[in-house]
RNA sequence: GGGGCCUUAGCUCAGCUGGCUAGAGCGCUACGUUGACAUCGUAGAGGUCACUGGUUCGAGUCCAGUAGGCCCCACCA
């Protein structure tokens, strides 16, 4: 029969059996009422009177304007994983969400949405756009927090915060004015990175370099009193020469001792430029000699602070030449300058020479503008005094990070902490607290928690400082800002410090590293103990996800068509700790489908025992008398409860999943419910039936639990189906398995392992037999699996594989066969189908390559065990292993000999 | 220029304290209408664990170096 026609006559016979569950597991028919309903029941929502061991993780604040990327769905399905697992251990677990404004990337959408209407937010003015901001946030913001929900996060949303919350606004004033009075904070003219397409400074962090291929120009200068003479500079921005004020050479460079305390004058511009001596120049590199432009280059700042320079700021905002340069380039943008500066000095015969450069520039993080370092006026916050805590912590372990290696990078930065700049020309965000006295006598600048009405100095009129707060000054209150800090409320009491704080490596130092200082300085205390830090979410070829790459996956998309589960089970297996994990947008049906699967099977699985199991199965199986496949099953499943437990603790979630895969699919549908089928035909109080039905239902709800933090919604619908199950009970709520040592059970196992190598030997029978298709062979068995152990006890190794069995014969299947169950029935007969005729020449081959396989195994664990250092040293079971590793390999490869034997020479 | 990471099956990756006849999922081959599951089952092919040295009775695992890839930080014009 041609396959497709084989299926579909699968398929009819399939739809023929009126089951009442369907054989196919539909996730989007459970999980949106499902999650409904944990959230209607509160099941998420934290108790703050009586939280006594609380588990406590507060969101990665998305920004109001994202939707769920992949990144995200890896985020917090890990933190869900975390979450629940913690709360169905029974501790008072709060996971808090929330979003973050977000300055700049906020602001850049609404203006962009003015964009298209042909205006700007100048336009509009600053009242009408901060208004119409929170118009877009109020209709279109916080989408995300819907899509958390529909990915299964059980988020307690009554706490849900936002970074412009009122509460939260008080917390980042306070914060202000504390770290102003404590002299933390200092405004100042320094150069700073800034965007000229957002118009705004930006911190550090927030300018990201990255190399480009550049050009460095050679440009002469003639010297002022000897015009005929010429000094060569470098620059990658000649553009920049229009705000030189000297020119610099190390104080040692023997070259060029004449010129110090001389002058050079800068052409185009005709500006007297004095020669100074600084430790900064490096004599190996370019001439040796360096144009100083203190307005546009952080060190040449720093010259200019040594020798007293003056500093030119040739740009505007948008970054075109400023009326600080001749008339000649004024409008100009500092590309379309840099050409005309580049054709007048060639004009004028004074470039040298151009030659390829490598260097790295910074970048906007928000709208990747290339920065200009630019002098500017800007509040900052003093860092060193506030690193100084959380380096401590980290050093004595009380702060740890996963995996460990982030913690060095984390005390890197900090011990190299430079100061924070915090101001943005912008209008949304949170207004700087800061007044200046218009009296242009008095000149008092107030710094308050509550708006001032006029100068406390001379009764004058107050201005408000026009920029705004970077994001992160609120974001990294964010642990306790939330909980109700400044107040003391009961939340905070509770709640703080968190427990876990899990994110990707790119906002180590934007918040993990700042939450931790502002902790210290405002909490006294670690606003976490753990940092848990995950991979980024990549396509298949290595590429970051993103929008303007069209590789994104859409979470909700794989959602919709392979079920939430399927979608955690994936990620979290995917993701081991701190490595990457890759998708393929291409193809999500290869990434998704054994996520998919897996829900599917366990669906099957307990949808095929349900109809076997009633109320009163669901007692404790160790009142029943158990046979080796219960017991097995029992010990087989507390070991998997220790293992699982231990990963989760370890953070190593994927392990978990993959711990859980393998029990539930290998361990408990390979061969438990295969071994108990024909158990549960018997009668109602037969002792096998109900030991099996009581198994059954112990160990299924068992599993269902250690799968729950990773698939809330197959497992929590079957759960419910259970003999016991009541109304009220969820599996969100636990109890999560405790593991019990007495519940190992060696004796079952070893002889579940000789059980499961017996099936197999009599399943290769069928490599011994050529026979036609459809017939196979019949083996009479004449002990069951319990005497199993017994018969190998008694036998010698050799037989030792054919234990139990009388004999094989070739047959015809019978009409009403017995499943593998018989294995287990002393004196019954088990069909073994055979696979069709086998290759003869094609089995001589694989008997011989494995022959010599084995021969080269055992050649090199007798030459192990010919080592008499080896047999002195190494521990005694090792040695005990390798010589039963010797032995069983000496009796595969004769065994195989005598098969190739009876085969008969090639032909 | 500093710091960190990676290189294991065709693909994506596990492999924690050295004991491994190196695993998983996908893919591939063969067979299968077995009353849970074809979103399945059974069997199988496929790997000098990047390379070179070292430590050790024993190295995928530890150390050093080489090659290739990635990331972060940094003010060399």
């Amino acid at each position: 029969m041609e396959p497709y026609r084989r299926r579909q006559v699968f398929l009819e016979r399939a739809s023929a059996l009126s089951t009442e569950l369907s054989s196919r597991y539909d996730p989007s028919d459970s999980e949106q009422a499902l999650y409904r309903e944990w959230e209607e029941r509160g099941l998420f929502h934290a108790d703050e009177t009586r939280a006594r061991s609380p588990y406590v993780i507060v969101i990665p604040p998305p920004n109001v304007t994202n939707v769920l990327h992949m990144g995200h769905g890896l985020n917090n399905t890990i933190q869900d994983v975390l979450v629940r697992w913690r709360r169905m251990q029974g501790r008072d677990t709060l996971w808090l969400p929330g979003t973050d404004h977000a300055g700049i990337a906020t602001q850049n959408v609404v203006e962009r949405e003015l964009a298209a209407e042909g205006a700007t937010r100048l336009d509009l003015g600053r009242d009408a756009f901060v208004e119409r901001v929170w118009e877009w946030v109020h209709e279109y913001g916080g989408q995300i927090v819907e899509q958390l929900k529909v990915i299964g996060c059980s988020c307690d949303w009554s706490r849900t915060r936002f970074t412009l919350d009122e509460g939260l606004s008080r917390a980042v004033r306070e914060v202000f004015v504390r770290l102003y009075e404590k002299e933390l904070l200092y405004r100042g003219r320094y150069i700073i990175n800034w965007c000229p397409r957002c118009t705004t400074a930006l911190s550090n962090e927030e300018s990201e370099h990255r190399e480009h291929d550049g050009k460095l120009y050679h440009i002469r200068y003639p010297l002022a009193d000897e015009p005929q003479r010429f000094v060569d500079v470098a620059t990658t921005r000649p553009e920049t020469m229009l705000g030189d004020t000297a020119l610099a050479v190390h104080p040692e460079d023997e070259r060029y001792a004449d010129l110090v305390g001389r002058k050079a004058v800068l052409p185009l511009v005709d500006r007297l430029l004095p020669i100074v001596a600084d430790e900064f120049v490096d004599p190996e590199f370019g001439s040796g000699i360096v144009k100083v432009t203190p307005a546009h280059d952080p060190n040449d700042f720093e010259i200019a602070g040594r020798h007293d320079l003056e500093a030119i700021d040739i740009l505007t905002d948008d970054a075109r030449i400023s009326d600080a340069a001749p008339e000649a380039y004024r409008g100009q943008d500092r590309l379309e300058a840099r050409e005309s500066v580049l054709a007048d000095l060639d004009r004028a015969d004074l470039l040298v020479r151009i030659e390829d450069h490598r260097h790295s520039i910074g970048h906007c993080y928000r709208c990747d503008t290339v920065v200009e370092p630019r002098l500017s006026l800007q509040w900052f916050v003093r860092m060193e005094p506030l690193a100084r805590p959380g380096l401590k912590a980290y050093r004595d372990g009380q702060l740890r990070f996963y995996p460990e290696r982030f913690g060095r990078v984390y005390e890197h930065w900090m011990e190299n902490i430079r100061d924070w700049c915090i101001s943005r020309q912008l209008w949304w965000g949170h207004r700087i607290p800061v007044w200046y006295c218009q009296n242009e006598a008095c000149g008092e600048m107030v710094v308050a928690r509550d708006d001032p009405d006029r100068c406390p100095e001379c009764g004058g009129a107050l201005e408000q400082d026009p920029d705004v707060l970077d994001t992160w000054f609120s974001s990294w209150l964010w642990p306790f800002s939330t909980l109700g800090w400044p107040e003391e409320t009961a939340d905070l009491k509770a709640f703080y410090p968190t427990s876990t704080l899990c994110t990707a490596s790119e906002i180590l130092f934007f918040w993990v590293a700042r939450m931790v200082m502002a902790g210290y300085e405002f909490m006294g205390e670690l606003p976490f103990t753990d940092v848990l830090i995950h991979g980024t979410v990549r396509d298949h070829i290595g590429r970051r996800m993103s929008k303007s790459l069209g590789n994104g996956i859409d979470p909700i998309e794989v959602v919709q068509l392979f079920g939430a589960d399927a979608m955690r089970f994936t990620l979290i297996r995917g993701a081991a700790v701190g490595t990457d994990l890759q998708l393929n947008y291409e193809d999500l049906e290869s990434a998704f489908r054994p996520g998919r699967n897996f829900a599917n099977k366990i669906w099957n699985a307990v949808r095929f025992a349900l109809p076997y199991l009633q109320d009163a199965d669901a007692v404790d199986p160790r009142e029943r008398e158990l046979e080796l496949a219960d017991r097995w099953i029992l010990s087989r499943f507390a070991a998997a409860t220790d293992q699982i437990t231990a990963a989760l603790e370890a953070y190593r979630l994927h392990e978990a999943a993959e711990l859980t895969h393998a029990f539930v699919w290998g361990d408990f549908c390979d061969w438990y419910l295969e071994l108990v089928k024909g158990r549960l035909e018997g009668e109602r109080g037969s002792g096998s039936r109900d030991a099996a039905a009581a198994t059954l239902v112990y160990v299924t709800r068992g599993w269902l639990t250690l799968l729950h933090p990773v698939m809330p919604f197959v497992t929590e619908e079957l759960a419910r189906r259970l003999p016991g199950a009541t109304p009220e009970a969820s599996l969100v709520l636990g109890p999560w398995p405790s593991w019990d040592p007495t519940q190992r059970d060696t004796e079952a196992e070893s002889a579940m392992e000789a059980l499961q190598e017996f099936v197999a030997t009599v399943r290769n029978l069928r490599s011994e037999y050529h026979v036609d298709p459809g017939t196979g062979v019949t083996v009479h068995l004449q002990s069951d699996a319990s005497d199993l152990e017994h018969a190998l006890a008694a036998e010698e190794r050799g037989v030792r594989r054919l234990a139990g069995i009388t004999s094989v014969e070739r047959s015809a299947p019978p009409v009403d066969g017995p499943g593998a169950s018989a294995v287990l029935r002393a004196g019954t007969e088990l069909f073994v189908p055979l696979s069709g005729v086998i290759d003869v020449d094609r089995e001589r081959t694989r008997l011989e390559t494995e022959v010599n396989r084995l021969e080269g195994l055992l050649a090199s664990a007798s030459a192990r065990l010919g080592n008499e250092a080896f047999l002195a040293k190494a521990p005694k079971d090792v040695v005990e292993r390798e010589r039963q590793k010797e032995r069983s390999l000496a009796e595969q490869r004769d065994r195989l000999i005598e098969k190739r034997r009876a085969l008969g020479p090639t032909g």
